[in-house]
RNA sequence: GCCCGGUUCGUCUAUCGGCUAGGACAUCUCCCUUUCACGGAGGAAAGACGGGUUCGAUUCCCGUACCGGGUACCA
């Protein structure tokens, strides 16, 4: 069988898109495009009551700030449009019915409260969840328990209905999972889940399979927590007569928290001060925003990289790959079964290692934006990315360019004195008139040129650099922090250095 | 409860029967840097447990324990 690729990410709009469900998106669209295939969004709204608005838009935002752009979704369109499901509603019903016709499915027509009070009266120790199973079908007010007539009767009165697959009773469900290898169910084991709702939507089961067949989907990830209705989903194929065209399935390990067990959540981000949420968030109800990688200054590039290597690596110890590279070597064999624990700390090392190895030219347009956020404006890029270069080596989040570079562009607002004080004399304020004096006489602004003439003067003076050193950086740049001082002396220029000085001996007379 | 998965340093992981168990993050020590980083050298740190199979098991099989997922007219 040699069917072209083609994959899909076919998440929900109720909110932002986590960690795990970008990793999905990831490994869809490495695979995809590995494989010379085609990599489809599709959004699956079949439940009115959870749908929020800007969701989806959120989700269309991230993916192309990722770089990992459908070639076929409801925004870019497509051969197997529409892709939202909520548009596909009168595609599914043929379906479920053909199901009841073949003996597949069954009509049922337990309001919730029916349901409620079969889960009260079968509650048991032993089974603590009753499920509608083959044991309590026959129990249950359905076609398999009503008469053809009464049936018939029921729906013509516009009596709610749903339909419900009719799992087998002593058969086992195997497949292969491209990860976890051969993977089996006793239908025994599973229950009837609801097929078509009763307001005509279809459930995940049934759209899933619905859709993958129309759009011709030849390999289905997703997330581990789909393994145990994946039964419901193979027998679906199987009575609907398309198992040969069947996608190969690949349940992925699911994303863990840091601390604690259970999969990571949006809560554990605000709970231990990390994002959770590629982007920014604001939910449209609460009016909460849940802060994301993005605008805690994270580079796509790294977070596309640290999100690849959870769960998944080349066998060697490269762990810095292009996303480029990523579509070379990746492999779904080579992804683990068991889910990974979240470890930010890592992710930070990730971005620190793409900002040292990033153009000084590419960082440039995102932390001129920040510096005007601090009302300070660019006009040299010659000299932005100097400074870039200057100082990314120290930088692991983007917002650590501001503290780090604002000082070439601007005089400090707050210096440090009291780091300089405890140690100051008279001596070291008569080197530093001396110095004003020796660098306004200067001709020569480079680096070296500068500290030469202050370690001579130094020496004239009987004192040791290193002494002077630590309040000649506190007066350019305000605190202890910063590249070689004679490095941001030589770029800020004459009148700034001496101009700072001046600043800081008056700070220190008064 | 039941079903399905999983289990190597604190964390992410390498190992596809030969291991003195390797790498990375974090941590510690030292060097470099008269700031903060970067960088360099080194240290400490792991195969859940019990049975098999085998000349040999981290690796294969079976139990047990623990962790995770599922058990909705949610996805």
């Amino acid at each position: 069988m040699n069917r072209k690729v083609r994959v899909r990410f076919a998440p929900s709009p109720t909110g932002g898109l986590h960690l795990g469900g970008v990793r999905t998106v990831l490994f869809n669209y490495l695979f995809a495009k590995q494989q010379g295939g085609d990599f489809i969004l599709r959004i699956e709204d079949t439940d009115q009551t959870r749908f929020v608005s800007g969701a989806e838009d959120y989700i269309f935002q991230t993916l192309e700030w990722c770089g990992l752009v459908p070639d076929e979704s409801p925004k870019h369109g497509g051969p197997f449009a529409p892709y939202r499901q909520s548009e596909r509603k009168a595609m599914y019903r043929q379906y479920a019915e053909q199901l009841v016709k073949d003996g597949y499915a069954y009509y049922a027509f337990d309001t919730p409260a029916d349901l409620e009070a079969m889960r009260v009266d079968f509650k048991t120790t032993e089974n603590p969840s009753p499920q509608y199973n083959q044991h309590i079908r026959t129990k249950m007010r359905n076609s398999l328990t009503l008469g053809d007539d009464e049936v018939k009767q029921l729906i013509g009165e516009g009596i709610p209905y749903v339909i419900r697959i009719k799992m087998p009773e002593h058969e086992t469900v195997s497949f292969t999972d491209m990860i976890r290898g051969e993977v089996s169910f006793h239908t025994s084991q599973v229950d009837d889940k609801v097929l078509l709702k009763a307001d005509g939507m279809p459930t995940y089961h049934l759209a899933v399979v619905v859709d993958d067949y129309l759009m011709q989907i030849s390999h289905a990830f997703r997330g581990e927590e789909w393994l145990p209705s994946a039964p419901v989903h193979l027998l679906l194929w199987k009575y609907l007569g398309w198992q040969n065209a069947m996608p190969q399935w690949a349940h992925l390990p699911l994303i863990l928290k840091p601390d604690g067990n259970g999969k990571l959540s949006k809560r554990d981000g605000d709970r231990l001060g990390f994002p959770v949420f590629a982007m920014d968030w604001t939910d449209p109800k609460t009016n909460e925003t849940t802060i994301g990688f993005k605008e805690r200054g994270f580079l796509p590039e790294a977070f596309v990289n640290l999100l690849a290597m959870l769960g998944w690596n080349d066998g060697t110890d490269q762990e810095l790959f292009t996303l480029n590279e990523l579509i070379q070597k990746f492999s779904m064999d080579r992804v683990h079964k068991g889910g990974a624990k979240f470890d930010y700390e890592k992710a930070r090392w990730y971005n620190h290692e793409w900002i040292k190895k990033t153009e000084a030219s590419i960082l440039a347009p995102a932390v001129q934006s920040l510096l005007t956020e601090k009302n300070i404006t660019v006009t040299n890029t010659t000299l932005l990315h100097t400074v870039i270069n200057l100082v990314k080596e120290r930088c692991t989040l983007l917002p650590d360019f501001i503290p780090q570079s604002i000082f070439f562009f601007e005089a400090p607002v707050q210096v440090d004195t009291d780091s300089i004080k405890p140690k100051w004399d008279e001596k070291k304020n008569l080197f530093f008139t001396e110095l004003i004096r020796a660098y306004e006489l200067s001709t020569l602004w480079e680096a070296t040129d500068l500290e030469k003439e202050f370690k001579e003067l130094a020496a004239a003076n009987q004192l040791k650099p290193g002494e002077l050193m630590l309040p000649f950086r506190i007066m350019l740049v305000g605190g202890k922090f910063g590249p070689g001082v004679f490095d941001i002396a030589a770029l800020i220029g004459k009148e700034d250095t001496v101009g700072r000085i001046k600043h800081t001996l008056s700070l220190l007379a008064s």
